[in-house]
DNA sequence: GGCCGCCATAAAAACGGTTGACGATAGGAT
DNA sequence: ATCCTATCGTCAACCGTTTTTATGGCGGCC
């Protein structure tokens, strides 16, 4: 043992009389392990097991191409959607006896594409992208899945086909929304849209506009604002607050107002209350997310939940059967989940009258 | 170039025609490289990135016993507390260039140990623990500082005397809560206490106890409600509901409720209106934290402010400058900073009357 | 008796860098 | 002349593994 205090797998070697190859292939129970007799087996892991020696997992690395590591990629960890799906991929990752390099890009494409490097250069075995807000192109994953990098995007669908997507069917959720409130008996609808960049903006509302048509809802264009395109999804409070005060300004009747997000939904809220309205008694709101603080606002906010933890835990299953393809020198299988989203029915909803 | 399309310093080395050695002094500024001219240097760095030349951090770290990397651990992710210090922290460790191994323990012993055990083997170079919820003790510590390995906890104080520590100060906060409340008119207060588990929950009381004997309030013990010991910090949030209804049940009159923390007041919030008392008309109401969602709530949670961004920076920079100590071959600086916690005044408390 | 397969282990060659110990040359001081 | 020191580089060892390729001995088969 080194001065330095660590064991390494030469000293295992000879406190056990083998040499430091033998006691590689029986401690990883490598092929050729095959023709070592048990009892050199617990010699040497008893040794190991005494001398309390743990690989060094960088030299594993360097020398067998495999890290251990996955890279997670995050547009914005302070935006409440994330935390989730983090805790989903962790979970799963932990499992598998993986861990994750955190990046936190910022919702700045300087930033992430720096991050991808560093990741990049680390070796991660496989890549996950939270994609929550604002991204531009994400044309820099094509260098990536070059290197032969399994990736997975969660949050949202990305018209790149190496990568795989894990995402929520936001038009099918979208309509779930506008059906409660209809069957709740509402018809004048005010809609806050989200920002045109993202996609699951449009793909919301596609969902509305199919439901609004096979029931025959008509959508007052008045009564439809859309968000700026913000950088920090926290914002998008103050932006709710502020479309809705206008709404209500331009004196535009609704008896209920769906909103893109729950962030936004509660800043509607917020707007509704200082204009002295009540909800839901006055105005029917719903969000869409299922944020943590849906549940804890006054009045509990309806929503459109997207299983966020299911969605973290499945793009790291994917990610991880990836990796294995890659092992056996097989094609990175790509493959684009869409999670049905489900209706969370609370207090800020009710029948109109 | 080997086949694998992976640039090595060798493919340098011959590229500008010199040894791989001097390529690697030339490149990293390495002391030696004081004797290296001038147009060497720029013919190696040219050939380097002329071959899009990147150094493999496994092997580099491998040699020099230096991973670039911290290891940060996070008792619950879920915690909206955490995200902002990760913000702070990963700002500050980006600028210098190291990226942060992530790890979420759940709030379980267990795993806790095991991911520590994790992070030391991959050598992070320091290690962050984000303290936010429960912890047992953190006497594994012990064998990590052994190790040489800077630790900072921050979130709470720890009698651990080889780590650092970042926190606010409690006690100040609480009794600024305490004044404000008192003011503002109010005398009959009702407390709902943190765990007793928590450290900071005593230091919270003791701010309290202090601020109203130099006041000359006198703290009803029939007012005083404990949260019990939970696993989620999410569910203060019902506890603080229930806490809050089992009071009025018993008929206790007050006219401000001082919480534990953010997550619970909105519980309280959410109970009075379940009562049918308005906040702040009926009842005033403070929190402690400033969460995200406190002043997304109806009304906005007046609260007291942690710098939650500013501690994770402060953090980060403690480590760093720890890290730089052990390259220099000096002690680990071991420093305890508390933070002064902030009143933020919203709509959920106002003068009696 | 030569060849082959089966065991049991070890030696050696990677993996991709860093680094301390030199070598060689030239100029300046002694 | 001799010694020292500064300059410019290279060699070879090393970091701690994994993995490929020996090295032998032994039994069986033609």
């Amino acid at each position: 043992m080194a001065k330095t205090g660590v064991v390494t797998i030469r000293d295992v070697a000879s406190e056990s009389g083998y040499s430091a190859s033998t006691v590689s292939i029986v401690l990883n129970s490598a092929p050729l392990s095959r023709y070592i007799p048990a009892d050199t087996k617990t010699r040497i892991e008893t040794a190991a097991k005494r001398l309390g020696y743990r690989p060094n997992p960088l030299a594993r690395s360097l020398r067998s191409q495999r890290s251990n590591i996955v890279g997670v990629m995050v547009f914005d960890i302070t935006d409440p959607f994330c935390t989730p799906i983090l805790r989903g991929l962790e979970n799963s990752l932990y499992q598998a006896n993986y861990l994750s390099l955190l990046a936190d890009a910022h919702n700045e494409p300087h930033r992430f594409e720096r991050y991808l490097e560093m990741l990049l250069d680390r070796r991660v075995e496989g890549l996950i992208i939270i994609a929550n807000w604002l991204v531009t192109d994400i044309k820099l994953l094509a260098d990536l899945t070059e290197r032969q990098v399994p990736t997975v995007v969660a949050g949202r669908e990305v018209d790149f086909d190496l990568a795989s997507t894990v995402s929520v069917d936001n038009e099918g959720g979208a309509a779930l929304a506008l059906e409660h409130l209809h069957r709740l008996g509402h018809r004048d609808i005010a809609f806050l849209r989200g920002p045109k960049a993202l996609s699951s903006s449009g793909q919301r509302w596609k969902g509305i506009r199919n439901f609004a048509q096979s029931a025959g809802l008509t959508l007052d264009p008045k009564k439809i604002a859309e968000l700026p395109e913000l950088l920090d999804p926290n914002a998008s409070f103050e932006a709710g607050m502020q479309l809705t005060s206008e709404l209500l300004r331009r004196g535009k009747s609704f008896t209920a107002l769906m909103a893109y997000d729950d962030v936004t939904a509660l800043g509607a809220l917020r707007a509704l209350k200082k204009k002295g309205l009540r909800a839901p008694e006055d105005c029917s709101v719903i969000g869409f997310d299922d944020v943590a603080q849906a549940g804890l606002s006054i009045p509990s906010l309806t929503t459109i939940r997207q299983p966020m933890e299911a969605m973290g835990a499945m793009s790291a299953g994917i990610v991880l059967e990836a990796i294995k393809a890659v092992d056996l020198k097989k094609d990175i299988p790509v493959v684009r989940r869409k999670i049905a989203a489900e209706l969370v029915s609370r207090e800020s909803t009710r029948a109109i009258g």
